[in-house]
DNA sequence: CGACGTGTAAC
DNA sequence: CCTTTTACACGTCG
């Protein structure tokens, strides 16, 4: 093949036009509890993390529909949601994390048959690329998230939104904007008209703080900021962000659907009560650790980074971390740990701590390293 | 450039 | 009153 024309093929297949699915399990943990325990399926149900510090001390986790109603989100505390439920007949339960994952497996398994490449960003949320198993067509895209539908229907007794675009941008927001069980398709030339009255703070990667500074220059909706002058807003964001910001307004978003490799580990949880005692806190850790090593085991890496995530009682953040030869040996995570803390509570004194946590970053997969001289 | 710490965002 | 887990961008430092 001469080289003009391999060199032009090559760039037509990156940026030849695409067909992208998200598929979003609706209230992914609180459906498998209404499976598990017939008869709360039309009550509030309200998956809980509890922390132990308290009773009823924790976060809410999910809610069904049902309990949505009633004002209560994830995210909120236990507490709260306690009172907005007061006087209904409200279910709430602890999180099972073990057995939806062993779901979701089974779910992403599924969905691996409907397209090349698979990317799972979270316990319930998947990227497909169909343009391959659908030839480039929009309606065979559409009749493949019917079928995912009804195959998660059949097989799981759970239903999705599935949301059908050009790219991952477009297809995350057309999941949004049905649910539950919602399909939405949004063609290249509906992009427009899709995105424009969509209030920013909607739009997918771009969180509070974005939103109040766009806020600031008179920018409330999709369209408006897909209208607002670029360089303006580099002056104002970067050019990153700004980049960004101006991509997804206009519905562009050239990332590629692609497997993902996990790279970092991590476990944190919540102390009996704020403490700067380096036993208490290093008492927390060795907890942690048992599960931060099953977790590492189980995925089968090794890794170079060992963090510490510290939440003081202002729920400030605070990390430290070292970087030392890759290993998979738990014990020396706590070895570092264990310096790491004392660092910390040397140049944090008086420090409160509320909640600690372990991370092993850098990972690495398969067989050992050699090390240079073995080489 | 790699290592480290923080902030933002999504779940 | 305030959970968990992960990703990524960015600034800084040596």
């Amino acid at each position: 093949m001469e080289y003009s024309t391999r060199f032009k093929k090559t760039i037509s297949i990156i940026l030849m036009d695409r067909i992208i699915m998200h598929v979003d399990l609706d209230s992914f943990y609180a459906s498998l509890e209404e499976k598990r325990t017939p008869g709360i399926r039309d009550k509030p149900v309200v998956v809980c993390i509890y922390s132990g510090r308290a009773e009823d001390s924790g976060a809410v986790s999910t809610a069904n529909y049902k309990a949505r109603g009633l004002g209560i989100k994830a995210g909120m505390p236990i507490k709260q949601a306690k009172r907005l439920a007061e006087g209904t007949d409200r279910v709430f339960l602890p999180a099972d994390k073990e057995h939806y994952s062993d779901v979701s497996d089974r779910i992403m398994d599924l969905l691996e048959d409907y397209s090349n490449t698979l990317e799972q960003v979270s316990i319930d949320e998947a990227y497909l690329d169909v343009t391959e198993k659908t030839g480039g067509n929009w309606v065979r895209a559409e009749e493949t998230a019917e079928e995912i539908k009804e195959g998660i229907k059949g097989g799981e007794g759970l239903t999705c939104s599935v949301g059908v675009g050009p790219n991952k941008f477009v297809a995350k927001m057309a999941s949004k904007h049905k649910k539950p069980d919602g399909l939405t398709v949004v063609r290249i030339e509906e992009v427009k008209a899709f995105l424009e009255n969509i209030p920013v703070i909607e739009l997918h990667g771009l969180g509070p703080k974005t939103a109040d500074a766009l806020y600031e220059l008179g920018i409330e909706t999709a369209g408006e900021l897909a209208a607002f002058d670029l360089v303006r807003l580099e002056e104002e964001f970067g050019r990153n962000r700004a980049r960004f910001l101006h991509n997804i307004s206009h519905g562009i978003d050239d990332s590629q659907v692609e497997h993902r490799e996990k790279q970092q580990i991590g476990r944190i949880g919540t102390l009996k009560e704020d403490t700067s005692e380096p036993e208490v806190v290093f008492e927390k850790i060795k907890e942690l650790s048992g599960d931060l090593g099953n977790r590492v085991m189980g995925e089968g890496v090794r890794f170079r980074t060992v963090s510490l995530i510290f939440v003081d009682t202002t729920l400030k953040t605070h990390s430290k971390s070292e970087t030392i030869s890759e290993t998979d040996d738990i014990e020396i995570v706590l070895r570092v740990a264990g310096k790491l803390l004392k660092e910390f509570l040397e140049e944090n004194w008086g420090t409160r701590l509320r909640r600690v946590g372990l991370r092993v970053s850098n990972l690495s997969r398969g067989r050992e390293q050699k090390t240079l001289t073995e080489f």
